[in-house]
DNA sequence: ACTTATTTTAAACAAATGTTTAAAAATGAC
DNA sequence: GTCATTTTTAAACATTTGTTTAAAATAAGT
């Protein structure tokens, strides 16, 4: 009964590099198996059917999602440096798993009930403090009063977007890899000050 | 052999829509032929395939994003009412049309090879001017010093990203489309005070 | 070793899908 | 009205696709 890795393992991760990079529709159930070298039957045994393998998939990334956040804002850090620490992981995470933010979204459209919060993400987020944590240092005037709603769009938008639209950056300007990754670490500095700035506006800035 | 629409325009607009909502792969010839009424063979005598048809609607969108922005360029305006103004048309324009980022972007991936310089976006851009007048204005100390790629990432990213990202968002807060619209609304706000005073540091803040 | 349960496969199924063919309907020219 | 051209349709084609069935191979229990 024991492998190395178990067949429904196997699965799991080939199953994700093929629905990260092709998406639920864009893919079929034989190329997943194939690319584990397995007969498509065995995916009906393991999970039921295709849609639930993508439902298992999709709700683990959005899980590592979260989990990258939570590690943050666990740390016994000035909000501040949390929040340079945040873009820093943001980024290094999204580097490694390019294709994570577009899959998320466009497979929550797909699935048009979209049961996102089973996994309870805002609570996994509220056990961390960071809530009370910006409450405090906004009634205190360190940090600017914006809805956490507002915050997290600021950190998404700035972190996640650079990464997804690599190919429609790169076929306006026209340039390459390369020159793509250089902005990207440019890009990097850029949203850690800008942020910075704009959410704790009295901190001295080192200009 | 006139109508009211041609049929080759009906097609269009109802494929446009399809692609739109559910993809590329995520839906069929026969779905778009339906909601047009028509049947499925004439989809090919106007357009010759699927992926042609889909090519042309994707093109057709990049171009009405690249129609948006320059627009604003073109005005005759000072660059920070340039900024405010094109932040303004963007979610404006995003409002009306929430679903083409993720489709842009979806379908840049889906295409392999991507000839997405076939209707000269940089062109386009470049003609506007708007290039020249953010260099002088760099040089002049009046904005800061970023790269134009830089520049534009920091605008899509905070204007497209907080669009799409509604499924999502609404998932993680338990928000309902009322309440999301809010946020929406503030957040428009919110992205122009910080990237007016991110690109242009030395105006007087109205605080 | 024999039996039972688990894992894997090959083959088949029915439905869906992109595309084509050939004929009918509509339109325009004269 | 007749003929030729354009537009539209119904039907068919060959694949593909998700899923199931029934049997074979493997592992586990005793």
């Amino acid at each position: 009964m024991k492998k190395d890795v178990s067949t429904e393992q196997k699965i799991k991760d080939a199953a994700r590099k093929v629905f990260m990079t092709k998406g639920f529709s864009g893919c079929t159930t034989r190329e997943i198996a194939k690319s584990v070298g397995i007969n498509v039957a065995l995916l009906n045994y393991y999970f039921r059917s295709k849609g639930k393998l993508f439902e298992l998939i999709l709700e683990a990334a959005l899980s590592d999602f979260v989990d990258s956040m939570v590690e943050v804002f666990k740390q016994d850090l000035p909000l501040e440096s949390k929040t340079r620490m945040l873009i820093d992981k943001e980024f290094e995470f999204l580097r490694k798993h390019p294709e994570l933010p577009l899959f998320i979204h466009a497979g929550l459209n797909q699935e048009s009930d979209a049961e996102l919060d089973q996994s309870n993400f805002l609570g996994r987020l509220h056990k961390t403090g960071i809530f009370e944590e910006c409450e405090k240092a906004q009634e205190e005037g360190s940090m600017r009063k914006v809805n956490m709603i507002n915050v997290t769009l600021l950190f998404m938008s700035n972190c996640h977007f650079p990464i997804m639209s690599k190919k429609l950056i790169c076929g306006i300007y026209q340039i390459d890899n390369q020159e793509h990754e250089a902005r990207l670490n440019e890009h990097q500095e850029i949203v850690k000050e800008m942020l910075i700035n704009y959410l704790f506006p009295n901190t001295n800035k080192h200009a």
